[in-house]
RNA sequence: GCGCGGUUAGCUCAGUUGGUAGAGCGCGUCAUUGACGUUGACGAUGUCGGGGGUUCGAAUCCCUCACCGCGCACCA
């Protein structure tokens, strides 16, 4: 017996050594893996952000699919996990300015375009090594070797191309639209990135003039010099009569000219069931002013929030400005109430600014769009049949081509399309796949390289970062490059994201897989929950109870923190990290540590081959039963219940019962009796170890590593046991 | 407003297709010189949120109510 196990099992005397001797196997790569191995069974990491460091999430996540690719791998699939990064454009680049602004006082216009994205792209690289160190000890077996960053050449070419492609076809447009625009990180946002804050307000009942018969009610004063219509619900019978009339007027020293319309969008109980019509900062006043062909173009308010009116409101700040008009309608006579109310405040995610709905020009995707699709293996669309982006991305899931097990993330995901709007992916930064469009006059130039000739403009800005990660299934695959791993390892098999990002990336990857490849990018989701504190908030700098996963192993080993975050926590439901749990499977490792002290001890000179007795052959019938039920669950991915089944296993039966019970054999005289147990106790051992390492692979290899008469060089490429 | 969850032992949570409730932690008592400083045994009378229904049988399916949470939209 190795002398080692005469002491306690040390995890960080372990891991690390085990790790990388994994990874001179070089068996993570796929192509490397012993035997013949027809199936392939493919995962992409969600990429972390390059500059971030590993929180308990991503460690959850890592746990999660580097059980299900260990599997796989034992069950003898081909199997590739590829790794990658995000360059995560606004939070990157936010955070370089920031620094640059306390060192040297500079502002990113102070230093330009070209500078400052070089220095973000040094400070990302920088990063770079430290992320990926981390998820290297949580003993994920990703194929380092098909590492991707999504700024790198090929993930560059992959994110033109698509862009091309999609300008094509019509689907990528440039319009003119209500955007989010954040005022404080001057950009626009998606819906996505937006939070809304409940905030108290007024709302003001007022009149635009005397002569004017309707009241109206407002919180946002200040955008109603910018009013062209005042809008009524079509049945109402207060206002019928003034229906279709113009009021030209004076509001504020503006000149105004306002228009009565009907539209059933209106809410007749709400407020005095008339409202001003905004046409440029309001979505719904737009939309309004489209159908009834009002001018959309009456801006009042600038991106820096400030009015931008002829008259005494010019230059405020929109909340000033909003304050003066209250004033003005009060000296009036004019205002009739002023209550309070709450509202949501909608604001911006990441810079906490509040945002300004504004018409801007901006690229967007069109998801309603008719297209002619060349090539589709999804069911129910037809190659060459017309479709649209959302008609894909319902049929991916609703055809089963996707499965996702989990009902209600699929309610979800459906109800999120039936209510998706166009997709805006512009951002005016800097850091980030600049679009590939050129403007040189009214010229307009869409292509992978800047068009011959001179005076042609490159368009400022740069994609949503998620348009990157929408292509990563197949990105990462060497896309739009007809490589030999597209063909084998696309679709991908499985995807294990928050459901944070559901609509955010899973969605989105459905659609650009759907367009360019035909395909779906995953054949099952796996939607997982958020993991919290003990008090179940969620982790947060803010709150300083960020609980670092590298601390936890350090004190406890990977495997522990692993099963700490694996057993007991449907896949879903948010987790609520302890540490005690962790605690528990630190000793649990250990546990398993002496029990193979102990068979070990006892089986010396051992023949693991002697014929079994009657009773040692039950007790290998007793845990083939268990190979059945475990291997169920994990094709289910049932993985909490597989690890808590096999942790009882080793722990309540072998390790209390089975090597209690073995102790009066193996001192006794019965040499046939004490042979058998000893044969057994080594079956069960190795196949114990074999169970478990999905679950806790470092400590199940270390112990493979001193175990007498191994088949295979490593546990990792051992096979998966069967019933025998 | 639309949608999705949750409510099970002191705490945190499992419970796969309906078959008379489980784990971890904590707590208590006892034991333990022999694989295990990280051991073992024993200890839970829980109205499975309330009510109703389907069923031979419901934590599980259906309806309804209550409370807690989340997402989306709107917020004039």
């Amino acid at each position: 017996m190795d002398e080692k196990f005469k002491k306690p099992y040390d995890p960080s005397a372990t891991e690390t050594r085990i790790y990388e001797a994994w990874e001179k196997s070089g068996y993570f790569n796929p192509d490397n893996l012993p035997g013949p191995r027809n199936e392939t069974f493919t995962v992409a990491l969600p990429p972390p952000n390059v500059t971030g460091i590993l929180h308990l999430g991503h460690a959850y996540e890592d746990s999660l699919q580097d059980a299900v690719v260990r599997y796989m791998r034992m069950q003898g699939k081909k199997v590739l996990w590829v790794p990658g990064a995000d360059s995560a454009a606004i939070a990157t680049q936010a955070r370089v300015e920031k620094n640059i602004q306390k060192d040297e006082g500079k502002s990113r216009h102070d230093i330009g375009r070209e500078e400052l994205v070089k220095r973000v792209g040094e400070f990302a690289k920088n990063s770079e090594s430290s992320i990926l160190s981390q998820v290297r000890r949580m003993g994920a077996s990703l194929d380092w070797s098909r590492y991707a960053y999504t700024l790198d050449d090929k993930r560059t070419s992959a994110v033109l191309t698509a862009f091309v492609r999609m300008y094509e076809a019509g689907l990528i447009y440039r319009g003119n639209r209500i955007v989010n625009w954040d005022p404080k990180g001057q950009t626009t946002i998606s819906d996505d990135e937006i939070v809304h804050e409940e905030r108290k307000s007024k709302l003001y009942t007022f009149l635009y003039s005397k002569d004017f018969p309707i009241p109206v009610a407002t919180t946002r004063l200040e955008t109603k010099v910018g009013d062209v219509a005042v809008a009524v619900h079509p049945d109402d019978v207060r206002y019928k009569e003034f229906v279709g009339k113009e009021f030209k007027l004076t509001f504020c020293e503006t000149p105004l000219s306002i228009r009565v319309i009907a539209d059933k969008e209106v809410d007749p109980e709400y407020g005095t069931g008339a409202l001003g019509v905004t046409p440029a900062h309001s979505i719904i006043d737009w939309e309004m002013a489209e159908r009834h062909n009002l001018p959309k173009d009456k801006i009042v308010i600038n991106e820096y929030a400030k009015m931008s009116v002829e008259g005494p409101l010019n230059g405020l700040k929109a909340v000033d400005a909003r304050e003066k008009v209250a004033e003005w309608l009060r000296e009036q006579g004019l205002m009739e109430k002023e209550e309070e109310v709450t509202q949501n405040v909608a604001t911006a995610e990441r810079t906490g600014g509040i945002i300004e709905p504004l018409p801007k020009l901006q690229w967007f995707i069109g998801v309603d769009r008719v297209f002619t699709i060349p090539h589709s293996e999804i069911p129910g669309i037809e190659s060459g049949s017309e479709t649209t982006l959302k008609t894909i991305m319902r049929t991916a899931v609703e055809s089963g081509e996707v499965s996702m097990p989990q009902e209600n993330f699929r309610k979800v995901y459906m109800n999120w399309i039936s209510n998706l709007h166009d997709w805006c992916i512009s951002r005016q930064i800097w850091f980030g796949h600049r679009i590939p469009v050129w403007y040189k006059g009214d010229e307009i130039f869409c292509g992978l390289e800047a068009p011959g000739g001179t005076n042609w403009e490159q368009d400022p800005d740069v994609l949503d970062t998620w348009f990157s990660s929408a292509l990563w299934t197949f990105s990462t695959l060497g896309w739009p490059e007809k490589t030999l791993d597209l063909k084998e390892f696309h679709p991908t098999s499985f995807m294990s994201p928050a459901y944070e990002i559901l609509t955010l990336w899973v969605s989105r990857m459905v659609l650009m897989s759907g367009f360019h490849l035909g395909q779906v990018p995953f054949r099952t989701v796996m939607i997982h929950g958020l993991v919290r504190d003990k008090q179940g908030r969620k982790f947060s700098k803010s709150l300083g109870n960020g609980a670092d996963p590298i601390d936890t192993i350090d004190k406890y080993g990977t495997d522990a923190l692993r099963m700490g975050l694996l057993v007991g926590t449907a896949i879903g439901n948010d987790i609520r990290f302890d540490e005690d749990k962790v605690k528990g499977y630190k000793h649990f490792a250990n546990k398993l540590w002496n029990i193979t002290r102990f068979i070990l001890e006892s089986t010396e000179g051992a023949d693991p081959h002697m014929s079994l007795n009657e009773t040692d052959q039950a007790l290998i019938a007793e845990l083939d039963a268990i190979v059945v039920d475990v291997t169920l669950d994990m094709e289910n991915y049932r993985i909490y219940m597989a690890a808590e089944k096999l942790y009882h296993y080793a722990w309540d039966r072998l390790a209390a019962e089975l090597i209690e019970d073995s102790k009066p054999i193996l001192l006794g005289t019965d040499e046939t009796a004490k042979a058998s147990r000893q044969a057994v106790l080594l079956v069960l051992l190795s196949t114990t170890i074999k169970l478990l390492h999905p679950f806790m692979p470092f400590v199940t290899e270390e112990i493979y590593q001193s175990l007498p008469g191994k088949s295979s060089d490593f546990l990792m490429v051992e096979k998966w046991p069967t019933n025998s």
